[in-house]
DNA sequence: ATCCTAACTTGGACTTTGTCCAAGTCAACA
DNA sequence: TGTTGACTTGGACAAAGTCCAAGTTAGGAT
């Protein structure tokens, strides 16, 4: 189980029910949850969890990286706790469904020098889209 | 001037004054603005302007691919007029500020087959994240 | 030119997503 | 076992966006 929760132990933290809690939905399923949606896992385990404790458990572990924000939509922000194996975002157009994907090559390497502009560029996150089986059989 | 208003003739579209005036806004100054902003340009034309109007026109220009909705982060959406011009973008991550960049290949041919758990794949985005050369001299 | 009508716009209410804060609670160390 | 500062809570607030009934108007028809 959570390794997660020792290194949060490691950084100081203190170990409420609450942080237990989230840590334990984000590490449960490798889905890419809303905040709202770790809320409604979360309450069914800790029923008095409040929204506020979430978003800002959420928020620190962004913070110091054990879980990436991923911004598909201009909708709610989703949290992949995928965040230690480097990977990008496959999104189906239909239905929102989000898998990991791993392209080949690097990313950063495709944006030459002229196109930065100055810009010390340190991270390219890329997301693709498309129809998954199910929707491809559809209109 | 605006041979987006044309295509939009073409399309059936009535041309009111507050649609021309979004589409001017749009076509104006090649930046990324939100909705809000669009909102605040058009309003020093045609102050009676409503927002319900600009998100309206903004909708449908994104519909029919004449503008391009980019989510950069998870707050407001930012529409970009420049939809006719294969390109990404990079975001300075100290002011948020964002460039069009165009790097060298095709996105989509770095994800292979297998990669692809029967998608139909239609196209990439690049997010870039680095920091700009004012950003850069600070903290 | 004028009329008609479907298409468009308006303003305000409402929803969703997220932030902030004062007051209360509790994990962890002594 | 007590203490204390870190954490949590609920509710108010804010930002971004959607929805709708009522009013207005562009542009084809007359």
């Amino acid at each position: 189980m959570s390794d997660l929760l020792e290194r949060l132990r490691g950084r100081g933290w203190r170990l409420t029910s609450q942080r237990r809690v989230v840590a334990e939905v984000l590490d449960g399923e490798h889905v890419h949850l809303t905040a709202d949606e770790v809320h409604a896992r979360a309450v069914e385990r800790l029923p008095e969890i409040s929204r506020a404790t979430v978003y800002n458990t959420l928020g620190e572990l962004v913070c110091i990286g054990e879980v990436l924000e991923v911004a598909t939509d201009g909708r709610a922000k989703r949290y992949d706790p995928n965040a230690h194996h480097a990977h990008q975002h496959l999104i189906c157009s239909g239905c929102g469904a989000i898998r990991d994907v791993h392209p080949l090559g690097d990313p950063l390497a495709a944006l030459p020098e002229a196109e930065r502009f100055g810009f010390t560029v340190s991270g390219a996150e890329i997301t693709y889209r498309g129809l998954c089986p199910q929707c491809s059989n559809r209109p």
